[in-house]
DNA sequence: GCGAGGTCTCGTACGCTGTAAGGTGCTCGT
DNA sequence: ACGAGCACCTTACAGCGTACGAGACCTCGC
């Protein structure tokens, strides 16, 4: 059958489409949103866009270098704060926003532990950490290491929260809550304890906490080197 | 041809091997310690084992439960505090534990994020961690966020040592330090001078002054809460 | 006009993966 | 002696990343 193919060329034939490395890495991270890390193929990718699989591999080498693109993709929507800004609130705000694009891409924080982060929008996110806390009166090596510090802090924190809402947050059906607890109440009571305490299942309060904690000791640090 | 065959039974055979969850959970450890967690398939893990692939499947219902045990096997590697230490010593000993966990199992901190962490050990260690923080004479709550505060520290912290050391540590070959220098020195100087810098490779010493934010903070608050 | 070369897309194929379904023999209770 | 159940195996399937090479198309130099 050799019927009319209307719009976009048809896929099967060696037709130019519309692929580029931009919107694969777009359509890519629209999968990720979706489906998450493990449910990225290439063949579906490809299917997405309306192209066969092999296809792909004219704009982007492997399917790992696809990924480190789709996780500086996400370093990109990061928010850069004002250049004149205090440092403390100018710290505060980029640590909301890097915990509001791993709660947005649960699958970039577990990215991240498994690939480089060296792409221009990674990059472009770290030197604006490093110039805050260098315009707060830091030396370079202890500016480094507050950035490593606070932001250490809230991937982790990120890994945590993004974990547990994948579970079914706080109404966790699979293995029931009540029967976790049943199986160690008493082994394990303080444990169990916890687990009925109203407070702790605040993600955003527990993570304002400990956000509070660290910068509390790095502003210490500032005074403390500044002087 | 039909040989004799030494030691244990031939596999291919229906003998009984002297597999277990136990046992196999412990070759996969190994496994994983070795090669990662992308290169660990069932069917080489059957093969250490001088078993065929689907044999496993009779200990262990999937994969990923696989994985799990693996996961809840090395938290039981974790160092539980002398019951009666000061709660300062003891969280400080317990976040230096964790770290060595975490860099001795690189696959370990990865994971973590992908699995559900309500295993035995897992639990026993968050359980110790709580009763350290009662002790100090914080509330439940107050406990839990503290210890959620630190160990996101430490986590997120071993996830960056770990991707920074499995990518060659200070000395990173592939795509070499000198050429992200020369690739960004124009647009993010400060990012530039700071991968010139010594002190910031010190991992040891970075983990250190992050942990020391960290514990000031909570400091500040135990004895504020206490009073 | 016409061939050469570059750019983009595709079909085929290989070796790998997790695991569902269904055997096979051993060991035991009766 | 014989069925039950346990431990292990074989076979098979659907899916994966991607190496390789074959076109189709566009843009040049001539």
């Amino acid at each position: 059958m050799d019927s009319v193919w209307f719009g976009k060329p048809r896929p099967g034939s060696g037709q130019p489409l519309g692929l580029s490395r931009e919107v694969i890495v777009r359509k890519a991270v629209e999968v990720l949103d979706e489906h998450g890390l493990q449910k990225l193929s290439m063949r579906k990718l490809a299917a997405e866009l309306g192209a066969a699989p092999m296809s792909l591999y004219w704009h982007v080498p492997t399917k790992d270098a696809l990924i480190e693109l789709c996780l500086d993709e996400i370093y990109g929507e990061f928010d850069l704060p004002a250049p004149d800004a205090d440092w403390e609130p100018a710290l505060r705000g980029m640590m909301h926003s890097l915990r509001h694009l791993a709660l947005k891409h649960p699958w970039w924080v577990r990215g991240i532990g498994e690939f480089n982060s060296i792409g221009p929008n990674a990059v472009a996110m770290a030197d604006s950490m490093l110039e805050t806390m260098l315009r707060a009166g830091l030396s370079i090596a202890a500016a480094a290491q507050s950035v490593s510090a606070v932001s250490s802090y809230v991937m982790g924190h990120a890994i945590a929260e993004v974990n547990f809402t994948a579970r079914g947050g706080m109404d966790a059906p699979p293995p029931d809550l009540g029967k976790i607890a049943d199986l160690y109440r008493e082994k394990h009571p303080r444990y169990v304890a916890m687990l009925g305490e109203q407070e702790v299942w605040s993600l955003e309060g527990q993570f304002e906490f400990g956000l509070d904690c660290v910068i509390d000791g790095i502003k210490a640090r500032v005074t403390a080197l500044r002087s």
